[in-house]
DNA sequence: CGATGATATATCGGTAATCGATATAATGTT
DNA sequence: AACATTATATCGATTACCGATATATCATCG
């Protein structure tokens, strides 16, 4: 083994990883502009074509962590009616999301280069 | 919400994505021929130039999963000396790896998207 | 006006999987 | 003789998703 990748990048965290694209969604959604919960997990939906999606017992917890974290800020819409928690991308979730989308990029590249390299072998 | 992906097909499991990943990774090193446990690992660590890797904590698990799955099939390689476990691919894990394949490009290709169009996005 | 369904957020327990640590043992190297 | 590498195995701690459940507001339709 020995050899710790010598360029000194990406690298893949199984352990992080469904994680990280979930945090990456919600990143790439509020990049719209600010939103609230529930309309991100529509937005991403309707943007991956149903591919992607946030169950809401994923949802809360994540955006909860992600304020902890810092990524992002909520704000109770001040209206009445509705209550509804109002999230922006912070500095930090901005350099966040351009970081992660770099990383995240590699580590699919090389994923999709190995399963066509698979595919194309002599049966 | 209401609707349900109308093409009807693939869909994000974050649950059981980095597994889906794990499992692809195994079953493309033995599309190159049987292979055992250890070896397995150093082929995969090779050709993704050191971004994916497993840990033995996790490989073995895998493997014995995989193989009771039907995905894998191993054979303790009988000659003495060092005790080695090889794997082959059996029809199952042909057909499955031609299949995830499919669907996880799909999925990874959604996402790409997704990163690109939040990237292009006015600051 | 009452019922129903969509909007909107929250939390908890079950489940499942990775990962570090640890163990065992044969082989190669110095 | 000592040590690193090869090779497999298992266990416990940790982590996080997800289904279920709860609460409340608002719109619509009969």
């Amino acid at each position: 083994m020995s050899e710790t990748n010598p360029t000194g990048d990406q690298e893949f965290d199984a352990q992080g990883f469904a994680r990280g694209i979930h945090e990456l969604l919600v990143l790439a959604a509020l990049r719209e502009g600010p939103r609230h919960g529930y309309q991100i997990a529509l937005d991403v939906e309707a943007h991956s074509n149903g591919i992607f999606r946030f169950r809401h017992g994923t949802l809360y917890p994540i955006l909860h962590r992600m304020e902890a974290n810092g990524l992002i800020q909520g704000r109770w819409s001040s209206g009445g009616g509705r209550r509804r928690k109002v999230y922006s991308l912070t500095d930090i979730g901005r350099r966040h999301l351009s970081g992660e989308t770099d990383r995240v990029q590699d580590i699919l590249s090389g994923l999709m280069r190995m399963l066509r390299r698979a595919r194309e072998l002599p049966a």
